[in-house]
DNA sequence: GCGACAG
DNA sequence: ATCTTGTCGC
C-alpha cells in the first residue's frame, strides 16, 4: 500500500528521463561527491560529558567540541536573485556567537528541488574558505546547515555537499520535508551531513536548541536577513 | 484543477 | 526563500 507511494516518489526523483542537460551534470556531480561521503563519526574532538553521565573510558581524546558553526541564506523580497549568505560560529557550551561573517551576492542559479546545493553552497563555501585561509582560531569543528543532508531524494543534500567539499563534519537541519503534514508540532528534520553519525547529529542539535531551530542556524538566519535589510 | 518535492 | 497583525506569555 505504501510501497506504491515510495516507488513513485523514488522514481520521479531519480529518473534521468526528464532532466535538462544541466541537471544531468548536476546528477553526475552529486553521484561523484557522494562517493566521498562519510556517514560515521570522523573527528578528533568529543562532546562535553553530559551532566548525569560518567566520563567515557578509553576516550584518549582531550579536545572538546567548542566551535560550532551555522550557515544560512536570506533573500531580498524585492529581487529574489539577491541573497545574503551568513556564517556564524558559536561556543558550544555558552551558545554565544564568537564569529560572524556574511556576503551579499547575486545568484544566477534558480532553486530546483533536489539541487539546492548548486544554488546555495558556493557562497557558504567561500565564507568557510576565507576563514580557513586566515587560519582563524574559531574555525568550526562542526557545521550545522540550513537544509537536509542524507534526507534527500538521492541521499546527498546541501549539508552533505558542503561537508564533502569543505571536508568538515556537517549536520543537516530541515524545517520542511516531503510528506511533512503528518506531525502535529512543527518538527525539524535532522539528518547526517558528512563525517557524523545520526546519533551525533541529533545529540549536537539537541544540545544547541534554545528554540525550535538550533542556535547556530538561528543566528545565521537572523544575521543574514538583518544585513540584507541594512544594505538597501 | 490537482498535487507539491529542502531553500 | 518571501509575502504578513496582532496576540499571548515569560
Amino acid at each position: 500500500m505504501n510501497d506504491d507511494k515510495e516507488a513513485t516518489f523514488s522514481e520521479r526523483n531519480c529518473s534521468t528521463e526528464f532532466q535538462s542537460p544541466q541537471q544531468m551534470d548536476w546528477l553526475r556531480i552529486q553521484d561523484s561527491l557522494k562517493r566521498q561521503l562519510i556517514t560515521e563519526d570522523d573527528f578528533k574532538w568529543r562532546l562535553p560529558p553530559k551532566i548525569n553521565e560518567r566520563e567515557k573510558e578509553g576516550s584518549n581524546c582531550e579536545i572538546l567540541l567548542k566551535y560550532v558553526g551555522g550557515v544560512d541564506l536570506s533573500f531580498s523580497k524585492e529581487d529574489s536573485s539577491i541573497a545574503c549568505g551568513a556564517l556564524v560560529v558559536l561556543d558550544f557550551q555558552t551558545l554565544k556567537v564568537v564569529y560572524e561573517d556574511s556576503s551579499i551576492v547575486r545568484l544566477h542559479i534558480p532553486y530546483l528541488p533536489g539541487f539546492l546545493a548548486f544554488r546555495e553552497a558556493p557562497v557558504l563555501l567561500e565564507l568557510l574558505d576565507k576563514m580557513k585561509k586566515n587560519a582563524h582560531p574559531f574555525y568550526p569543528q562542526l557545521l550545522m546547515v540550513d537544509g537536509n543532508g542524507l534526507l534527500h531524494p538521492r541521499g546527498f543534500g546541501l549539508a552533505c555537499h558542503i561537508g564533502v567539499l569543505a571536508d568538515l563534519p556537517t549536520v543537516g537541519v530541515g524545517k520542511n520535508a516531503i510528506q511533512s503534514s503528518q506531525g502535529s508540532l512543527k518538527p525539524i528534520f535532522i539528518s547526517v551531513g558528512h563525517r557524523v553519525s545520526l546519533a551525533t547529529a541529533i545529540e549536537t542539535v539537541k544540545m544547541t536548541c534554545r528554540f525550535r531551530v538550533p542556535e547556530p542556524i538561528r543566528q545565521a538566519d537572523i544575521r543574514s536577513r538583518e544585513r540584507l535589510r541594512n544594505h538597501q
